[in-house]
DNA sequence: GTGGTCTAGACCACT
DNA sequence: GTGGTCTAGACCACA
């Protein structure tokens, strides 16, 4: 079982979010080539179109960007940028449902502080 | 403005957890009907057959109980039930998830708070 | 929890089957008259068109007669016709039904006879 | 003859029932993908939502698994688990009322069995 | 190509 | 009145 894909999400927006994961945390460098779609597609043994429209986000995101016959690459400054716009997408769109939620369902911080530790 | 469907999810799913978060918080008893398929379809301008698949749902979960030619009732005892299940879902899935991307986008416990004033 | 319905078979079904079954077992002798709709209807706490059309379904398979102003009543000679109507019904078009069945689920004498004694 | 569907149980149900079938006789054997939905829906002259609700009902049973873009496949192991879950629905739901009638008919094993040649 | 969703409108069985 | 089923036809997302 080479990925467990989340059969709830679209896997290119998965492969999308995986490169701005990698990106954020340092794993992938600013300047730094994409793999080619090809090579991730028999790596996943996903269809290649797959992998394209993944990297078309990025692309679209200005995340990356084409330089021609040689692939893409991972644009420079571009950690501050994505850091900045998670954050605040965050926190303005996703934290106060789950701020929410957690009224709902009436959990105190202690239901939620142990599951760190539990979590790894 | 009628109701705002968000675009992305299934219309059935959404009134699917409207009925859910209703009874989670007590909007809707124990022992009371949903209201018709009809009714609902007529108010909210959808097809029946869309609310029948919402309704299916709680049937299927066992929310709710059908009384044949009368209609669809709340079973006894859901609301502990349901709360249960809710948490226990949002603790062992959805909250792990959200503590790593509290992690990865660095956010401290000020970037948190406030928002939830804001909410609130 | 007066009677547990079926949730799968029309109550008037049941209601019918139920009548049927007490001829047959001679709990309900031929010349008797059958409860009136608005006693059965009190007593399970049913719709009286529920009964209706159930003791509707007795007058047409000829299994009870009506005397105006009186009833319905249980015709003579027929838990004899019952019977047999029933064994052949159940002969031709059940009992291969069943047949089939336990050979596709490869069940053998021994999973089927000890079943009785645990049935009561 | 294309289907002669009993007129009395939704197709979508003998649709299920006819791929369990199918699979408990090996008929279709695991891993193997189920024929399209719009293949079925031209081939019976259904709606394709009909066919829909039948697969449905296979993922819901964990009979199938999607393969997004791809289709329908059968689990693996799934021949077993449904023979074990049909044998155990029959015995303990089935045979008893079936058990019961044959006793209430007073019918012999001469009246059962040689059925048992003409069906075979 | 795949399955999923929704609409509009009809019919049926049950109570 | 209730919910359940089906049709005919359209559109969408995913691979």
């Amino acid at each position: 079982m080479p990925t467990p894909w989340d059969p709830d999400t679209p896997i290119y927006i998965q492969l999308y979010q995986q490169v701005v994961t990698r990106i954020l945390d340092g794993y992938i460098t600013e300047g730094e080539p994409l793999p080619s779609v090809r090579k991730v597609a028999a790596e996943y043994k996903l269809n290649p179109i797959t992998i394209s429209k993944a990297y078309q986000m990025l692309q679209d995101e200005n995340i990356v960007e084409k330089q021609r016959g040689k692939g893409l690459f991972v644009k420079h400054g571009v950690q501050d940028i994505i850091l900045n716009r998670e954050r605040e997408s965050f926190l303005s769109s996703q934290w106060p449902k789950i701020l929410q939620q957690i009224n709902r369902l009436k959990l105190s911080a202690e239901d939620l502080l142990p599951s760190t530790l539990e979590t790894k």
